[in-house]
DNA sequence: AACCAGTTGTTCGAACCCGAACCAACCCCC
DNA sequence: GGGGGTTGGTTCGGGTTCGAACAACTGGTT
């Protein structure tokens, strides 16, 4: 009884708000990662996460939950970054399925050039837009509905 | 020289947390709407600016800018919803080119049978997940943000 | 040792989405 | 009123994504 079938004026327009952001930050992400460096926003992603585990390596499946993508779809885009050279994948040692894929020089050096085109895209659509308090807030709900997301995927 | 090529930490945790939640909604969202009533997310949005304009009326160029997706994009959805029966398309009066998509009596009702449970998952997700100051907050930045990306985008 | 439930990564079919190209029609200004 | 630039919507081709099905393997249990 206490649960109204439609969003209250508040919730509707921060949801909305975030629908928006998400897609028009997206879509100016990807536009500039392909025009700057031939990458999509997800082999972007994809570099990133290898670049952060140790010795830019990683097993598929652990790089598909970092990376927010299906199982098939980051064979996909492994196998494209494969094929471009920036991505190497070998046998894992230690089970016979597994696949480790890995940084090879050119992904390290393709990562590097493509960074700072990136980072500075993100402040200024993500982070220069608000004052210091502002993003202090904006971020800390972000963490916290990040945590809560977690717990309800489990 | 003043612009590092990399996000610092606290940039960095944000938009990694802010790309995180933006995949966990959607696939969620995704996942109720279609398994709840069959549509996706991209259609139901449709339905909801087309309920909310008018009459339930509005001409695909508008809707396209409303929904966040490209016109081909739009063309395609509308397509779909029109062949379901919860759309349809007429001839603009001023505009021998123009094309009014319009909600169907069953378009109404898929969107009323659909809203409750997508409020539910949003208020789940995204609402009671944060404190009510939490919230105020989080929805002043994404507001901020969104303010600057429209003036980005222009 | 033999089983069996769960995991790993790929393949396959389908859906989706975008940008570019396109045609028709609009607008406006001379 | 008749160009020329702009806009509205569709079509087309290609790339991307997903989930389901699959086969191979693992680890624990008996």
């Amino acid at each position: 009884m206490d649960e109204p079938a439609w969003l209250d004026e508040h919730e509707l327009s921060a949801w909305q708000a975030f629908l928006a952001t998400g897609a028009i930050i997206n879509r100016l992400v990807e536009q500039q990662l392909k025009d700057d460096s031939g990458l999509s926003h997800s082999q972007y992603e994809v570099l990133v996460r290898l670049a952060d585990a140790t010795d830019g390596e990683l097993r598929m499946t652990e790089l598909a939950g970092a990376a927010f993508t299906s199982k098939s779809g980051l064979t996909y885009q492994v196998a494209q970054l494969e094929k471009a050279g920036l991505v190497r994948r070998r046998a894992c040692p230690t089970d016979v399925r597994g696949v480790i894929a890995s940084l090879t020089d050119e992904g390290w050096a393709a990562l590097r050039a493509a960074a700072p085109g990136h980072a500075a895209l993100v402040r200024e659509l993500f982070v220069s837009g608000l004052s210091r308090e502002e993003f202090a807030g904006f971020a800390a709900g972000l963490s916290a509905l990040l945590g809560r997301l977690y717990a309800h995927v489990d």
